[in-house]
RNA sequence: GCUCAUAUAGCUCAGUGGUAGAGCACUUGCUUGGUAAGUAAGAGGUCACCGGUUCAAGUCCGGUUAUGAGCUCCA
């Protein structure tokens, strides 16, 4: 005779039942229509098959396809069942590795003997939907670590008895079926009870990606792909996928005349004259932030003796990411071996060094737009985002430990301050603590530690701690700022350096008489200009606010015969630094706003007879599509308004 | 760096071994038109680079470089 158990719900109602209920049980005894719904449950707080039983008191959640957990299982079940199930039937050759759901979607890795490109998706997306039709039932059974190798063994299938050999159970393999079709898998589960509670799914990408993601192992085939409740979640999906593509800022600053990439400096920018106008609005207004912040900007060669490296450490920890360069011996009287800098620190330090330090000039703000240059991996370049040559907003804080805690706390607030006035408005802070392999006394680690979590609380700002991420020398608060469309971009850091000082010789002489060393703390806010622009082009939709915009407006004549007032009025808005162009083409208006408009200008004039007799001038915005007349004094003072760095 | 793919006109792309194409952009002519494409004509290419196969290569094969999607790394 079984115990009676007590259920739970999550609406806090309560049912007895027999210990041993199974999920699809406990949903027949909540409503019919839930168990009909069902995929999985979860009790106490783990996911379950709906063929799972209960045998204690639990709180229980049943899971349809309308919940995140539901979608989630569903894709799952795809990946693991459906997708896995097709590669085999394609390829039986192929080795299954693992096929977990990520955002939006799943994947599944494998090897396989023969190449696979993304021109057979097409084929092995059919042949998933075949499976899907065929409803088959999904069953699961339990196994000891003994048995579920000997199966996968039996199965030639490596990958999975690696997996099992490495968890530390001993039993409790579970192994799903879909019914005599032979196929099965290694899973924790849970799945779909069934196939025909498979949603809308699209294989959308294959690549290459190492086995548990160690670049040393060999590399598997992956295929992504995506999966809905039905199909117009996925089409809606789909749908904003064109959209991120349309913002792509490569794509953009064709379009808008930024910048190039070209073959004989890959990785490194061209900067058009739109683009490098953007660039500058963007440096100045950064420039004047940290003058307001006590900032005090400096700037350092760019190439520098191999002997300065050989000090920092870089020529040992980051020798393979530097650009190295000799003088041609012919020429050259001495032979030097130097390195463009791939970071601005040890220069820093030099200026810093430079006189006796005392602790009453400290803290010292050194910032430099810094050119840096790092030989990334060929396969890593990605526009402005990942590029080899680049400029950090860069800056050095040469401070006390007491001091520590304040800039911090400074720190944050300027960086988020730009973050708003940017344009974003949700940021998130990650708190990197001290990895395994580190220099300095673990009673340093907790000061500086202790420094960078209570300064964050202070400002009352969320943060998660990332255990083990920080740098060798110090822990480190990284920014990571989320994009229009929720895309997330780490930007800012700030570190802190108890190694450098030493190294490089850093000092101060102290309140005691005696010389000490300074803390260093590194810290960017944009990260690099060239990626912060892209996201910024990425952002906005290439629709720059007012004070960033490359042209800010352009003045369009209707007439051959308005042009010469038109040409007035860009003197006179020339006069007051408006960036400003005239498009006096032969050319109907029509064409000249379709143009202006794809080109992204966000002010447009259309210049015509009647603003000539008027002398007035109307503006047609780009991002509000409405049109207002003013007179020419007051059109200086809108533009002036509008256009000064934001604040 | 690794996997797969791509490289044809300024841009977007078509071109399955036999005399290089389209649309847009550009130049010129006509048109002077009021809020997202007026019209006609013209010019424009060593088909990324190096090699191979073939009577013949933009097309097939190999290599190099760059680019794209990812992986690993990262500002």
């Amino acid at each position: 005779m079984s115990k009676e158990i007590t259920i739970t719900l999550p609406d806090g109602t309560q049912k007895q039942a027999q210990a041993g209920i199974t999920g699809i049980e406990i949903a027949e005894l909540i409503g019919s229509g839930l168990a009909k719904a069902a995929i999985a449950f979860e009790a106490n707080g783990e996911q379950r098959d709906l063929s799972d039983s209960v045998s204690e008191d639990s709180n229980i959640s049943i899971f349809t396809i309308d919940s995140d957990e539901g979608l989630e299982i569903m894709r799952h079940t795809i990946a693991a069942q459906v997708l896995a199930r097709a590669i085999k039937n394609l390829y039986p050759k192929a080795k299954l590795a693992i096929g977990p759901i990520i955002e939006d979607g799943f994947y599944y890795d494998f090897l396989s003997d023969e190449p696979v490109s993304i021109d057979d998706l097409p084929a092995i997306e059919q042949e998933m939907k075949k499976i899907v039709g065929t409803k088959a039932e999904i069953n699961k059974t339990t196994h000891s670590k003994k048995d579920a190798v000997k199966s996968f063994n039996d199965l030639d299938e490596p990958y999975k008895v690696q997996i099992i050999e490495d968890s530390e159970q001993l039993s409790g393999f579970q192994i799903y079926s879909q019914g005599e079709t032979g196929f099965i898998d290694l899973c924790r589960g849970p799945h779909l009870p069934s196939l025909d509670k498979a949603g809308s799914f699209k294989l959308t990408k294959i690549s290459g990606a190492y086995w548990k993601g160690d670049s040393s192992n060999e590399m598997l085939t992956r295929i992504y792909g995506t999966a809905w409740k039905n199909e117009k979640d996925l089409k809606k999906y789909l749908t904003h996928l064109e959209e991120a593509e349309k913002r792509d800022h490569r794509k953009l600053a064709r379009v808008m005349d930024l910048f190039h990439l070209q073959e004989e400096a890959p990785g490194m920018v061209f900067w058009h004259p739109k683009g490098w106008s953007m660039y500058v609005a963007l440096q100045n207004y950064i420039r004047r932030k940290q003058t307001e912040n006590g900032y005090d900007e400096i700037n350092t060669p760019l190439v520098v003796d191999r002997k300065l490296w050989e000090a920092s450490g870089h020529w040992d920890k980051y020798r393979e990411k530097m650009f190295i360069t000799e003088i041609d011996e012919e020429h050259a009287n001495e032979k030097r071996v130097n390195a463009l800098k791939p970071m601005n620190c040890p220069c820093h330090v030099q200026v810093y060094n430079q006189g006796l330090k005392s602790y009453r000039d400290l803290p010292i703000r050194l910032a430099e737009f810094g050119s840096c240059h790092r030989y990334e991996a060929s396969g890593t370049m990605h526009g402005l985002m990942r590029v080899r040559g680049f400029t950090q907003d860069d800056g050095h804080i040469f401070c006390t430990e007491d001091q520590i805690e304040s800039e911090t706390a400074g720190f944050i607030s300027l960086l988020s301050d730009i973050y708003t006035e940017l344009g974003f408005t949700t940021f998130d802070i990650k708190l990197c603590t001290r990895p395994e392999t580190r220099v300095g006394s673990d009673e340093v680690w907790d000061k500086a530690e202790l420094a960078l979590e209570s300064a964050i609380k202070k400002l009352k700002i969320p943060y998660t701690i990332e255990t083990g991420e920080g740098a060798f020398y110090g822990p480190k608060l990284d920014f990571v700022l989320t994009d229009a469309i929720g895309r997330e971009w780490q930007c800012g850091t700030f570190q802190s350096d108890f190694n450098l000082p030493d190294r490089l010789g850093a000092e101060y002489v102290g309140e005691d008489g005696e010389k000490h060393k300074p803390v260093i703390m590194h810290r960017a806010i944009l990260g690099s200009f060239e990626r912060f622009i892209g996201i910024l082009i990425e952002n906005y939709s290439g629709k720059m606010p007012l004070w960033l915009a490359p042209t800010q407006l352009v003045l369009m004549t209707v007439t051959e015969e308005v042009i010469d007032y038109a040409a007035e009025l860009e003197t006179v808005f020339n006069e007051i630094n408006i960036r400003v162009e005239l498009d006096s083409r032969n050319e109907k208006i029509g064409y000249k706003i379709r143009e202006h408009s794809n080109a992204k200008v966000p002010l447009m004039a259309v210049i015509g007879k009647e603003e000539k007799s008027n002398e007035s001038i109307s503006i047609r915005s780009l991002s509000k599509n409405d049109t207002n007349t003013y007179s020419i004094d007051e059109a200086k003072d809108f533009l002036l308004k509008n256009s000064d760095f934001p604040s």
